[in-house]
DNA sequence: ATATAGATGTACCGATCTGTTCCCTTTGTC
DNA sequence: GACAAAGGGAACAGATCGGTACATCTATAT
């Protein structure tokens, strides 16, 4: 079962969204980098809006699988799994090809809180923040929605702060400040 | 010595910029709202560029300006006055034409890092680390680059999940971690 | 009053935007 | 081989993009 014409045209549509922005990339530039044609294009999604909201979903399911698994090779404690997130992050800024949030960047495009696209890159998050939290229920936290927030915040920190490229290395930052914060939630690391 | 139309002309473009995003905000759209001709833009900003560049030192400006003030007001120490970094950003999330952070949203959509947008976005950042580690020096940190770098991680993540509508109030959660932060780099609160 | 310099309003340029139309080719299935 | 479904190519709408040409207005200097 090889990928679908439609399921191409998709990965290539968040592939350059990311890479140029929203707003940026005309239907025009996608037909020349997928070698898809516009009609297709328009036979599989019926507006720019819907394709990237389908490029957002593709983002939220590969980005969430990345992190949760790679937070799970990296520890197998919920604790270590915490920590794990600011390593992961550490890596994925090293990608060359690093530009930041997606989902922060769309919902800067697209302000209005109601729009669609807001709405679905605000769950992202959500679904994010959900996870580390049962994470840090898991690691005996008393407070597991405050070290999540605790910890998100700074996770959102660094990535924006890597993406304007100023400041040497924030997921050191980062990193260096969640083990702060995990030692008071949680006591000192054993 | 009233303002000259160019200082209403960059005014009125931050807010429409900020309001509106830079791609998605046409030339066109800044002669209906400021009600100043087209020629004479293009009379003072070359190009869309220029003026998008002019927006951003009026912001920088002003934004410093208020921010750095605020702190004064709210505490007379330096420690206090790190404290109350986080109670200005209160502040400005409440307002109801918040939309997140201009500098952010700029890099964004110019994401080349040599683009002279998202050099100039950068440089905003730069000048609020140097302010912040000043401040952390003088209150007697040993690592006041470390301090600062971890204090603004919070401020640009409270900054973006504000901008993002989710979670509650991540104004107080910031505020409340920085305390911790501060605790753990300083000592107690006297 | 008249000459002159700068600001203004309007219409316009070519390019690009999202989205459509019409027609042709490929591909898989029975 | 017949047929349907999917994909492709290219031209085109109508609107908008950043940017410009040009005639007119206004203010000051003489």
């Amino acid at each position: 079962m090889r990928p679908t014409k439609r399921d191409e045209l998709v990965a290539k549509a968040l592939e350059v969204f990311y890479r140029n922005g929203f707003h940026a990339t005309g239907m025009d530039m996608l037909v020349a980098e997928s070698g898809i044609s516009k009609t297709s294009m328009y036979k599989h999604f019926r507006t720019k809006e819907d394709l990237i909201l389908a490029s957002l979903r593709l983002r939220d399911e590969n980005f969430r699988n990345w992190l949760f698994r790679r937070m799970e090779e990296l520890a197998d404690t919920p604790r270590g799994q915490l920590s794990a997130l600011f390593v992961a992050l550490a890596e994925w800024f090293k990608e060359d090809t690093y530009r930041g949030c997606m989902f922060i960047k769309a919902s800067a495009e697209f302000q209005e809180a109601d729009h669609p696209i807001h709405v679905q890159a605000a769950e992202h998050k959500r679904l994010l923040f959900s996870f580390v939290k049962e994470l840090a229920a898991k690691a005996g936290a008393k407070d597991p929605a405050g070290l999540a927030s605790s910890l998100l915040l700074l996770k959102e920190g660094a990535i924006v702060t890597a993406q304007m490229g100023y400041g040497d290395d924030p997921a050191t930052a980062a990193a260096q400040t969640a083990e702060i914060l995990l030692e008071v939630a949680l006591g000192p690391a054993t």
